[in-house]
DNA sequence: AGTCATAACTGAGCGCAATCAGTTTATATT
DNA sequence: AATATAAACTGATTGCGCTCAGTTATGACT
């Protein structure tokens, strides 16, 4: 019963492979080079497939980015939500969650704002970016989580502040007038923010 | 000395009509056929400039599309600004500042958000892109008047509030989820956000 | 095994934003 | 006027993301 072994032909297996590939090249060259300095074509070629085919696994660059950090960011809530479970004050927890977000983010602030930006205005049809969405989903209801621990928040406004913050980290992340600013500096901007929402 | 009289050259009068030009193409063929189905040589050709030329007046095609809305936007803020200064109730004088924003924005829906897009991720080294920032500046400048009139929040807290209220309404407006939503859907969504950032 | 249908792949080619080496035009200088 | 200097303009060219008509590999059926 440890594989329940869906009938993998050689075609399917072929398919994984070949999106492996395309994944570890990609994930790569982007974190070597920033995403501008990488060509599609170097990709394939590294990934040793056709450049058509590249656009059958990802059908924009923007969505190759998104691919390749979608997982990072996966790993960084899970960090943050681990560490906003120890911690008991409401903007100190909502900050434990955020911080490894931020960090995530700015590891490579050439790829960390282009792929906020695929986010927010890549095409809603296509398949990474809509699991971008589906992390940023599970990053405010792990917001949302942290503030009804708070008494002074229900349940709906709970979701809606939880919504609130999300855009504020967006925006700050984004905006090219902190693309020189340092983790620390977003962070502090991004509590600043958070804490004038919170607090009475 | 209603005219300081600057030694205009014809040098100088002849970059002002080519820009006057350009604008004038660009606004027209952006309006008609939305930024992704208007090319530069089309801009060029309609304005009477080479495609090189067209690059000393606006460095990038989304510097062309900041250089026309910035109009646009400056216009609605000043709506705007009037109809908040008729209005007492803060969530309400808020969002009749915001509306008219809103709705500049929607117009034509492409250019609205491809707008949002160059402003928040375009090179802060450019004149029209540095214009964008400073309506949006004056934006937030209005709100956090409209916020300081409430007693509840002091000077500072305003220009934090204001700041979050901006990036809301960027976020809300630019998302893809929201890419078919008409005006009216978006100041709702908005309004709720600002509601439950202003109420106790 | 042989045949067919179709899913998957491929790379030459296209469209477009942006560049830059060469030209024109305006002003300053003599 | 003639000359010099540099600012402004230009369009052929480049580089890159992406497409699509043609090819190959896979699995189903007899």
């Amino acid at each position: 019963m440890s594989t329940p072994a869906p009938p993998l032909g050689r075609r399917e297996r072929n398919k994984q492979q070949k999106l492996e590939r395309i994944t570890a090249a990609a994930t790569e060259l982007f974190a070597e080079h920033g995403i501008d300095d990488v060509t599609t074509q170097q990709i394939a070629e590294k990934a040793d497939v056709g450049t058509g085919t590249l656009f059958l696994y990802a059908k924009t660059k923007g969505e190759l980015l998104l691919l390749v950090q979608n997982a990072h960011y996966a790993v960084a809530l899970e960090t943050g939500r681990a560490a906003a479970e120890a911690t008991s004050d409401t903007l100190e927890a909502a900050m434990a969650l955020l911080r490894p977000i931020i960090e995530c983010n700015r590891a490579q602030i050439e790829n960390g704002r282009t792929y906020l930006r695929e986010m927010v205005f890549g095409s809603a049809t296509d398949a990474h970016h809509a699991e971008a969405l589906r992390i940023v989903g599970d990053t405010e209801s792990a917001l949302a989580d942290i503030l009804r621990r708070d008494p002074r928040f229900d349940e709906n406004r709970s979701v809606v502040l939880a919504r609130i913050v999300s855009a504020v980290m967006f925006v700050t992340m984004a905006a090219s007038v902190n693309a020189e600013s340092s983790i620390d500096e977003i962070a502090q901007d991004v509590r600043t923010q958070v804490g004038a929402l919170l607090d009475r």
